[in-house]
DNA sequence: AGCGCGAGTATCCAATGGATACCAGTTTTC
DNA sequence: GAAAACTGGTATCCATTGGATACTCGCGCT
């Protein structure tokens, strides 16, 4: 099943690392909406639900610190404010995806064991 | 409003569970030194290094409660307890290490676009 | 004058992360 | 014979973070 990977504990920090910056509530969500197409703020807002302002706000300048959205101003009235990925962001999504999917088809097999643990422990 | 978005928000909160459960500072590392074989309490502490036994424990006890480690103990004296990973946690494994070897191959990206907004911001 | 929009800050409180200290039983060391 | 150390853990505490709510600012509408 699994290739035997020599495990280099700097390697595993990095993929840590990585997973920290896309592991917190809202980045994939982010991300995923933004895989569809360039959005403006409260867009992304309503498209994700539930998020808050302040939330998004941090969320997205994240993303754009470390390159993977690009932030767009449009001096008009009111604002208007596009956010993009870059090619970066775009590369992320694969494997990002890759895991998405695999979190999608084995939900059924976490759950279960959560009950199961939970029902023991009592 | 009809959402164009292909993108469904249930299977990103699928991704965005998954991604949490594994994106925090230590999960993966425990996970990745136990893809190397059982492994004994201290004997994963030592291998991670900088770790606390509170964390290792939350750690630990929270990847048993998903199915992703067992927790065999021997009471011997002193006691001795083995975690090894399940076959849902080898599978995990999979997309956790293609996202870390994209992690790896695009770190100094990452890398330079924060240090240029860094440096814009300033 | 007052309201609302768009994209944010500012403020505050609750939840979490994580370091430190302590526990229990046995064996080793001084 | 007392102190320490090994095993795998809790318990306690504080700093950091997550997140809801309220406010800002420039403007146009009524």
């Amino acid at each position: 099943m699994i290739p035997r990977h020599p495990h280099r504990t700097e390697d595993c920090r990095a993929v840590s690392d990585i997973l920290q910056r896309v592991g917190d509530k809202w980045t994939v969500l982010v991300v995923g909406k933004l895989g569809d197409g360039s959005m403006r703020f409260n867009e992304l807002r309503h498209a994700i639900g539930g998020i808050s302002q302040k939330m998004l706000t941090t969320t997205v300048r994240g993303l754009e610190r470390d390159g993977f959205v690009t932030r767009t101003v449009f001096p008009t009235i009111p604002p208007r404010v596009e956010y993009e990925l870059t090619d970066l962001g775009r590369e992320l999504l694969v494997p990002v995806y890759a895991l998405g999917e695999w979190a999608r088809l084995n939900q059924r097999r976490v759950a279960e064991a959560r009950m199961k643990f939970d029902a023991a422990v009592e």
